[in-house]
RNA sequence: GCCCUCGUAGCUCAGUGGAUAGAGCAUCGGCCUCCGGAGCCGUGUGCACAGGUUCGAAUCCUGUCGAGGGCGCCA
């Protein structure tokens, strides 16, 4: 049952009873599910957007609207109501459901829920699809500095991005992920620095890192240079340094000190999110921009757009919004972060037409900064969205758990993913809307009990899979032999019962779900209907047996497909989340 | 001081201008001869404050108060 169908007829019964006034009756007719079933399955509040414009009484209107529907008894529709103070609420035939149903099962994991933008353009207003659909999207985040481990403040920077990444490709965007790697600047000196430092056995320097892993990597580093166990795979490097003086020698030294140590912090990265199941299709450096930083730098300078001052190049983005204008390159000569950040995003934008930065809070100052210097570039700021995650709080029975970066006194997100497990992890840093202070305690978070909600969904999964276990290995052969197979015919009409009929309505809503996830960039919307899918599970698995003595075979054939469908719909959500679906708990 | 986000139930949070503002947890009380009780059902309380726009505002606008984040020739 399509909404575009109720939406014609809503339109041709307008048409009908405005048709001298009409003409230039320009509105969208928009269908909305009610909250309260009396309501009925679906609500347009047409009469009362346009009554005023036709110097109509809205009810008046929609009582019309209504009677129009209901003499043309349309298939699907068993009645039209109107309803002060001007609504128009429609009551679908059961036949609907069982329709949905069916649906479901035929399009089955790889089809439900999904859509394609790019050719669904025609039905939105103030956003079409189609555009929302350009033919690219990349999709920045988490792009931590490659001076240390990840933390637990990077997690819900990480599983937002790829959620809404698998929400995105699911709508049929062609996604791509990226991590931007900060391998140039001094915070990669100040880190080789610390570790250098600890090889040495000297103090690290005042801007170091303090945590306990540059001691470990120290060390590593270290055995890793031992003749006896490196003879093996660096048989080049020895005889260079056996060929060099001392000077060379410790430059090189110091250059093969600094490419381990981001390769060391890249590896560590990429390990804890594979194991969060966070894959990123490119891994962008900055060192590889450098060529293109002198020619944004000039570029900038052609479009007059920067200025020297105090022996600084500064960027004039307070033209563009922003408070004050920004330094680009120091007066030491050396450039901020601001700069290759600008040609960072040229080169983004020249890849893909549309650009999502998952950025944390503390970073939203550098949006209007961005966004000027595309603009004094010449390109369309527009084609940036940014996600401004406030940042997490962690609490631990209560209290706040302080972190602070000087003194090393961190949470990896390693340590939250061991302590949470990764389902754990992504569905809870899914909860709550990006905009949202969330706090997430820790021991609630890391429970398996009814305060989370990641095994509530899961276990609505894990309950189908064990009821089509029982059937699949019943031991009474009448049992086994009386469930039809999947292509035979089964009586859907059987269901009748409420719980049934809610589990067949919510179950329906999620293709709408998966959309609103894409088109509003917001996950958490996804987390808060699984919850609701699977709390209607729950109430028609107790309510209703599916398989057992005093249940008929008919019955139970029709339970059964509705299990396999809402099997097919908890599936597909869990795995937009990140999530595993369970046979067993 | 300026900018961004937020302020909804005891707590954690939903709520694309719509109808009687919802969940979970906590509290209290029910439900296992039954497919996994990691479950189900019931039980009170709330839109920070003041104006405005609108037929209609938790939602949009203005102001006040409060919280977090930012405002560096750091990243």
């Amino acid at each position: 049952m399509s909404q575009l169908l109720l939406i014609d007829a809503i339109g041709n019964a307008l048409k009908e009873a405005t048709s001298a006034k009409s003409d230039d009756l320009n509105v969208e007719i928009l269908l909305e599910r009610p909250a309260l079933a009396e309501h009925g399955d679906w609500s347009s509040n047409i009469a009362l957007v346009v009554a005023k414009q036709l110097s109509l009484k809205p009810l008046d209107l929609a009582s019309q609207l209504a009677e129009i529907l209901n003499r043309d008894r349309l298939a699907h529709i068993e009645r039209a109501e109107a309803v002060a103070p001007g609504f128009l609420n429609l009551f679908l035939t059961s036949d609907w459901l069982y329709e949905a149903l069916e649906g479901v099962l035929q399009k089955g994991v790889k089809n439900f829920a999904r859509h394609d933008f790019r050719k669904e353009g025609e039905l939105e207003k103030d956003k079409p699809k189609k555009d929302i659909a350009a033919q690219k999207t990349l999709i920045e985040f988490v792009s931590a500095n490659p001076t240390g481990p990840l933390h637990a403040g990077h997690a819900k920077g990480a599983v937002l991005g790829d959620s809404l990444a698998r929400v995105l490709e699911r709508c049929g965007l062609n996604v791509k992920t990226e991590f931007y790697v900060n391998d140039l600047g001094v915070q990669i000196e100040n880190y080789v620095n610390s570790i250098e430092a600890k090889i040495n056995n000297e103090e690290i320097p005042e801007d170091g890192y303090q945590g306990v892993y540059i001691e470990q990597w120290a060390e590593e580093f270290s055995k890793s240079q031992e003749p006896s166990k490196t003879a093996s795979n660096t048989t080049s490097d020895k005889s260079d340094d056996v060929a060099n003086d001392e000077t060379s020698k410790t430059l090189k030294d110091r250059s093969k000190l600094r490419k381990w140590a981001i390769e060391k912090a890249l590896a560590d990265h990429k390990e804890v999110l594979t194991s969060l199941d966070i894959e990123f299709d490119n891994w962008f450096s900055e060192s590889s921009l450098e060529p293109a930083i002198d020619k944004t730098l000039k570029d900038l300078k052609q479009s007059n757009a920067i200025y020297e001052k105090d022996g600084a190049i500064w960027l004039k983005t307070s033209e563009y919004g922003d408070d004050k204008d920004r330094v680009l390159v120091k007066s030491d000569g050396t450039a901020t972060y601001l700069l290759p950040d600008i040609a960072y995003h040229i080169d983004k934008l020249k890849r893909a037409d549309r650009l999502i930065n998952i950025w944390g809070a503390d970073h939203h100052g550098y949006v209007s900064r961005v966004k000027a210097a595309i603009s004094a570039l010449g390109q369309n700021p527009e084609r940036i969205e940014f996600i401004i995650s406030q940042l997490v709080r962690l609490e631990s029975d209560g209290q706040e758990i302080k972190i602070s970066k000087r003194t090393g006194d961190i949470i990896e997100l390693r340590d939250l993913v061991e302590m949470l497990k990764s389902d754990a992890v992504r569905f809870t840093f899914l909860l709550h809307s990006p905009d949202s202070a969330q706090t997430v305690d820790l021991e609630k978070a890391a429970a398996k009990s009814m305060d989370n909600p990641v095994y509530y969904v899961q276990y609505a999964h894990t309950r189908i899979c064990s009821i089509l276990e029982k059937v699949e290995t019943a031991p009474d052969a009448t049992i086994r032999n009386s469930v039809t197979k999947d292509n035979g015919a089964v009586d859907l009409t059987t269901l009748i019962h409420p719980a049934e009929l809610e589990l067949i309505r919510k179950l329906s809503e999620m293709p709408d779900i998966v959309e609103a996830v894409a088109k509003e960039l917001a996950p958490h919307r996804l987390t808060g209907y699984l919850i609701e899918l699977a709390k209607s599970f729950h109430s028609f698995y107790h309510d209703c047996q599916v398989v057992g003595e005093g249940i008929s075979p008919e019955l139970t054939n029709a339970r059964l497909k509705l299990i396999k469908a809402v099997q097919i719909g908890l599936a597909i959500g869990l795995n937009l989340c990140g999530v595993s679906a369970p046979k067993k708990m």
